[in-house]
Order: C-alpha cells, then sequence, then structure tokens
RNA sequence: GGGCGAUUAGGGUAGUCUGGAUAUCCUUCCGGCUUUCGGAGCCGGAGACGUGGGUUCGAAUCCUGCAUCGCCCGCCA
C-alpha cells in the first residue's frame, strides 16, 4: 500500500493546504486501516483539532467533502480511489480494486513475479559457523535456518549474495575432539559415556560421523572435568594451532573435517547450502592477525595490563558493566578468538558491500567490541542479527552435556508423520515413492517454516508437537494452497484450452477494469498488492516472519477465493479467475522457496 | 552489582521502532460448509495486552518504578 501512500500524497497536497493543514503535519499522519472495511489507508484527524480549532469529527468530515469534490475533478485519483469516508474523526481512504489490480498486472503473470530486480549490491551473509564438534542439533538450526532464509530472501529481492560459513578450526572444542580421538579407544569412549548415564548413540546414525564422533568429545569433556593434566594437553594443542603449528592444524583438520561434513549433509537435507567455508587459521598463517594487533596498538583506547596483554578500554564507547576491557592480545603475544574476528571481518569487507552476521543473543557483547575494534582499525561495523536461544522444555541444548534434539532425529519424525499424512491422502491413487518425495519436501518446509515464523528475538521453546504441527499457521498450508492453484492449471490443460494464450488474452482486454461485487476478490487482491511491500519491509528489517505472514495471509485469501469463484466451470475459463489464480501460483511458489519451504505441485 | 532482550486469551504468536477506531493469525472449544477447479481447506461464535505510576484529547505501543524469565559482563571459543 506504499503506492496508494504515494497517490494520496501527491495529490491531496494543495486540498490539505486549503483547509489550513501543511503537508508535514498530515502526511506523516497516514496509516494503515485497521479493519479491512475501513478502507486501506486512514487519516486520524484528532491532532488537527487544536490548529484548527474544530473537533475531529468535523474536520473529518469538511476534508472528505473537499477531497470529493477534488476527485470528482481528477480522473487520476478517482481510478485510484473507490471512496473517502470520514468516521469518528477519522478519514479513511479505500483503494479501488481495479486499481490495485492495475498495480499486479501485468507483472504478477510474469515469469519475475514477485521478484526484485537485480540492484548490483553484493551481500555476504555469514550463518551457522556452529563448531564442528557434533551433529546439527535443533538449538543451532535457528541460525541456520534464519540466516539461510535471509540469503533467500536476498537474493529474491535482486541481491547478489554470498553465503558463508566460518569454521573455527582451531579453538578448544576442535581440540578436545582432536585429542580424544587420538587417545581414546571406542571401548574407553562408551564406558566413561554410560558411567555418566549418558545412552547409547542411535544405530541409524551408525555411519554419520557427526554422530560418531561426538562421543570421543563428549567422553573427553567428563575426563577433562577430573583431570587437570588432559585440560593441559588440550590446552597445549590449542595454542600451538594458535601459532599455525601445520602439523596440530592438520590433526585437527583431520579431526573434524568429517564431523563437519555430516553437519552439511544434514543442512542439506533442510535445503541449505554455502558458498565459501573459511577457516579462521588462515588469518593467522597470512599474517593479517598480527597486523590488526599492531593497528590496534595504535588505537587512543590501547592499554596495556601488567603481564604484557594487550587490550581496548571501551568504557567510553558505551560498554558497561564488571570489565569494560577487550583484550585482543595475550600476555603471551598469542592472539584470541575476538581478534582473529576482527581480521575475518576485514576480509569478508573486500568482498561486499553490505555485511551480515547471523548471531546468537549471547554474541551481542562480542559483536559490540568487534565493531568497535573494526572501526578503530578504519573499518565499518556489520549488520548483526541477533536471535534468542531455542530451548528444550527440560532447558538448555548443549552437545557436550548431550541435551539435544539432533536434526536428523527431527526431520526423520517429521518425515514419518508427513508420510502417514500422504498416505492417508493419497495412498490410493499413488505411488509409493511420489509419497516419500512428497513427504520429504513436506517434512524440511514444516521444520524450517515453524522457526522463522517467529520474531528472532523471541524465546523458542521446541515442542515436538510444534515442530511437526501440518495444519494451520504452518508450511503444508501454503504448499496445499499452492498446490490447489496447480490443480486448477492442470485441469485447464488438461481439457485442452491453451493456457498462456488465455492467460495473455486477459490480460490484453484488462478483465480487471470489470470486477464482480465480491469480497474475497478484493480480499486476495489486496493480498496480492500488499506483497511487494511486505517482502520489502522483511528483507530491510532482517525479520523474515514478515514475510512468512505476508504469504500466510495470501494463502488464506487464494483459499477464500478458491471456495467462491470458480476458475473452470462447465468447460469455460473466466479470464479473470484465471489471472488471480495465476499470480497467486506464482506469488506463493517464490514466496515459499525464498523461506525455504518447497513449492511442490502436488501433494 | 551492571548491561541487553522478553512478558499479549487454556497454549503459541503478530502488532511496539513511527501512539489513534472493535488488538492479528494459529491452536483449543462451540456452531455451520454432505468435498461437483483437491476439505492439509472455508464461514461464524467464545477467549488476551505481567504490574504500579506518568506523559497525552488518546497508550499494547512512549517515559518510569516493580515482578518474572532468558542472555551477557573470561588474557575461553
Amino acid at each position: 500500500m506504499q503506492e496508494l501512500k504515494r497517490v494520496i500524497e501527491s495529490h491531496l497536497g494543495e486540498v490539505m493546504a486549503g483547509q489550513g493543514l501543511d503537508s508535514q503535519s498530515w502526511i506523516q499522519m497516514l496509516v494503515a486501516a485497521r479493519e479491512p472495511a475501513q478502507g486501506d489507508i486512514a487519516l486520524p484527524c484528532f491532532s488537527f483539532a487544536k490548529v484548527l480549532k474544530q473537533s475531529p469529527v468535523e474536520i473529518a468530515e469538511r476534508l472528505c467533502t473537499e477531497i470529493e469534490t477534488y476527485m470528482s475533478q481528477n480522473s487520476d485519483l478517482e481510478r485510484t480511489l473507490l471512496w473517502v469516508k470520514a468516521v469518528n474523526g477519522y478519514l479513511n481512504f479505500m483503494a479501488d480494486p481495479s486499481w490495485i489490480a492495475d498495480q499486479v498486472f501485468p507483472e504478477g503473470c510474469s515469469d519475475d513475479a514477485g521478484r526484485g530486480k537485480p540492484s548490483g549490491h553484493k551481500v555476504l551473509i555469514e550463518h551457522t559457523s556452529a563448531n564442528p564438534n557434533g551433529p546439527f542439533h535443533v538449538g543451532r538450526a535457528r541460525n541456520a535456518i534464519l540466516g539461510d532464509t535471509l540469503v533467500r530472501l536476498h537474493r529474491l529481492i535482486g541481491h547478489e549474495v554470498m553465503a558463508e560459513y566460518y569454521v573455527d578450526d582451531m579453538g578448544k572444542q576442535v581440540g578436545i575432539l582432536s585429542w580424544a580421538l587420538d587417545n581414546l579407544e571406542h571401548d574407553d569412549v562408551e564406558r566413561i559415556l554410560s558411567q555418566a548415564g549418558i545412552e547409547a548413540a542411535d544405530q541409524r546414525w551408525a555411519n554419520k560421523q557427526d554422530h560418531q564422533r561426538v562421543r570421543w568429545y563428549q567422553a573427553a569433556n567428563i575426563l577433562k572435568s577430573d583431570d587437570s593434566e588432559i585440560d593441559a594437553k588440550v590446552g597445549e594443542l590449542v595454542r600451538l594451532s594458535e601459532e599455525g603449528d601445520e602439523s596440530v592444524l592438520e590433526s585437527f583438520r583431520t579431526a573434524y573435517q568429517p564431523v563437519l561434513d555430516g553437519m552439511l549433509e544434514t543442512l542439506s537435507r533442510l535445503g541449505i547450502e554455502y558458498d565459501t567455508f573459511t577457516e579462521e587459521s588462515r588469518f593467522v598463517i597470512d599474517g593479517s592477525v598480527s597486523e590488526i594487533m599492531s593497528k590496534l596498538e595504535d588505537s587512543p583506547l590501547h592499554d596495556t595490563a601488567e603481564n604484557g596483554a594487550h587490550y581496548l578500554e571501551l568504557e567510553s564507547k558505551g560498554v558497561k558493566g564488571k570489565s569494560t576491557r577487550f583484550y585482543f592480545r595475550r600476555g603471551d603475544g598469542s592472539s584470541l578468538y575476538a581478534t582473529r574476528d576482527i581480521a575475518y571481518h576485514q576480509w569478508k569487507w573486500n568482498q561486499c558491500d553490505r555485511l551480515i552476521n547471523v548471531l546468537g543473543e549471547d554474541h551481542k557483547l562480542q559483536s559490540m567490541q568487534v565493531s568497535i575494534a573494526l572501526q578503530e582499525v578504519g573499518s565499518k561495523a556489520p549488520e548483526v542479527v541477533f536471535y534468542a536461544f531455542i530451548k528444550l522444555p527440560e532447558g538448555k541444548m548443549s552437545t557436550r552435556r548431550a541435551n539435544v534434539v539432533f536434526m536428523d532425529d527431527l526431520l526423520d519424525e517429521a518425515e514419518t508423520r508427513a508420510l502417514e499424512a500422504v498416505k492417508q491422502l493419497r495412498g490410493s491413487e499413488m505411488d509409493e515413492k511420489r509419497m516419500q518425495e512428497i513427504a520429504t519436501a513436506v517434512a524440511t518446509s514444516a521444520v524450517r517454516f515453524n522457526i522463522i515464523n517467529v520474531a528472532p528475538e523471541k524465546g523458542f521453546t521446541f515442542r515436538w508437537e510444534e515442530a511437526l504441527n501440518f495444519e494451520g499457521d504452518s508450511a503444508p498450508f501454503l504448499m496445499y494452497s499452492h498446490t490447489r492453484a496447480c490443480a486448477i492449471r492442470r485441469r485447464i490443460i488438461q481439457d485442452g484450452h491453451d493456457i498462456d494464450a488465455l492467460i495473455e488474452q486477459g490480460l490484453e482486454e484488462q478483465v480487471w477494469n470489470q470486477l464482480p461485487d465480491s469480497p474475497s476478490i478484493v480480499a486476495l487482491l489486496r493480498a496480492l498488492g500488499r506483497h511487494n511491500d511486505a517482502l520489502a519491509g522483511a528483507v530491510n528489517s532482517h525479520r523474515p516472519h514478515l514475510f512468512a505472514g505476508q504469504l500466510l495471509h495470501l494463502a488464506s485469501s487464494f483459499n477464500g477465493f478458491y471456495r467462491d469463484h470458480p476458475v473452470f466451470k462447465d468447460g469455460e475459463v473466466s479470464l479473470l479467475n484465471l489471472l488471480l489464480c495465476e499470480v497467486s501460483r506464482r506469488y506463493l511458489a517464490t514466496g515459499c522457496k525464498a523461506l525455504g519451504i518447497i513449492p511442490i505441485e502436488e501433494m
């Protein structure tokens, strides 16, 4: 409805000025109407009462009369607005449904429907970047799903996007994993874990290395907690890795790579892929970390601790708490994770003009420190999207404590349930293989949607019933609406019609100029009319759930239309209804893809 | 101790930045649509802004006190 706002603004300046209202005072008051019946745009007139010394009700009524007069003399505005009404001190504007259709057609029936034009912007989105120490679990999923959805949304709106995974290949977690694999036998691991009450690994994942090796990681963590010698050995390995010791880094890689591969296999089931992987160690090896450290030493915020460690004092930058120091070099001269992160950010900036990080809320302080440090070395700060954690009803998820729901298990369970549902509906007519394909699409889509449909900053408790919900506000609901539109298409083609010719004919005749008096058609047109605004809003604010909401609304409006208005009846095709069906189908398909929902044609 | 975020019907959730009418949608419960382009759907009804102040013609929205929950305040990653 941004376009409607623009039209109103551009036409009514004179009328409003004639009533003593300059543009500043009224344009910013224009809001979206609350109830559909109240119109599309509303102008509350309460704030004008003081200036004009009149009651809001009177003002609204007078403005209404003036605008109606203006409208009758201006064909542009008359085409745009169906009516203007004064109600209880509000001035309500209702867009003409045919005008809304003007905004939607003919683009809505083209292959670029619901897609932005190439912007020329290069956006690098770093997400997931989970430590490769165990299988991908639901707690980590919010990062990956949010990140991948942002990647898809930015691509849809026309940006060139690089999806990037930062591989932490030299930290303590990988160090523990590596030590465990070198020093523990299979029987040791299982004995330690069973003594600690951790149950045996699921045999289904016997051949998946992430599920296997995490046992070593967990066992080593248990041993380490009451054997300081192990801690020291791991610490030594980590120290060597930080110095760029090639043989240590190599043994780390041997330890984590199969784990990472397993994680990526899981992510791939969710439709999540990356363009680039960057290892943390590269910034130590190529010298950029030392460069950063010497640059930071020139900062006015720089200071040195008693043992020679270096830090930035960030109190003047608004950092508060017990410690306002940001350490970037240890007493022994080595770098820290955050120091490497600064080098990494500089490297990322070389490849893009927009940089987006997806991070858990636990990284807020760290991220602010890195941003300040980046500015100190002359770089820009990234845009950061934070999200709250997904927890279990029993508490926080943790790979170390084996308190997790593995994504592989969730996806399998979702597939099983989806297959049941498909069999129940289509079992008599469809072959097994096809039903399995549909179940896979439904399962991954549903899992993604349940996570993306909630605002990132809201805490999220994982519950099996909700994750596996296929009704109501869910991916299958969107997918189902889409299959209906596809089914209509199939039916028309099957009946021997040239559907593309019919669409072309409808567009040429501009059949939307003669709309039937139908609430469900108007509702659908309004849903279509705001589709692109919703996409832009979601992308610009990094809030994909806003676009998910739009798609639900669109699907629901389409379902209402579907119920009331047959496209194909008694061998005849309604051109108007065909166009509406076609644009809905296209918007749903591209929109679903942008959320990682697979818009299959039958289910 | 300090910082950041959250709190909306029985459950989940949108709206809060930028104050405006009857607070969104799902689930649940109740009542309809006996499926003629696919009912994983559609239509109707019931049910909520944590709490005390303040600002305002008007507060879920802004300010402030309190409560509850989460995250953070490491020469770890």
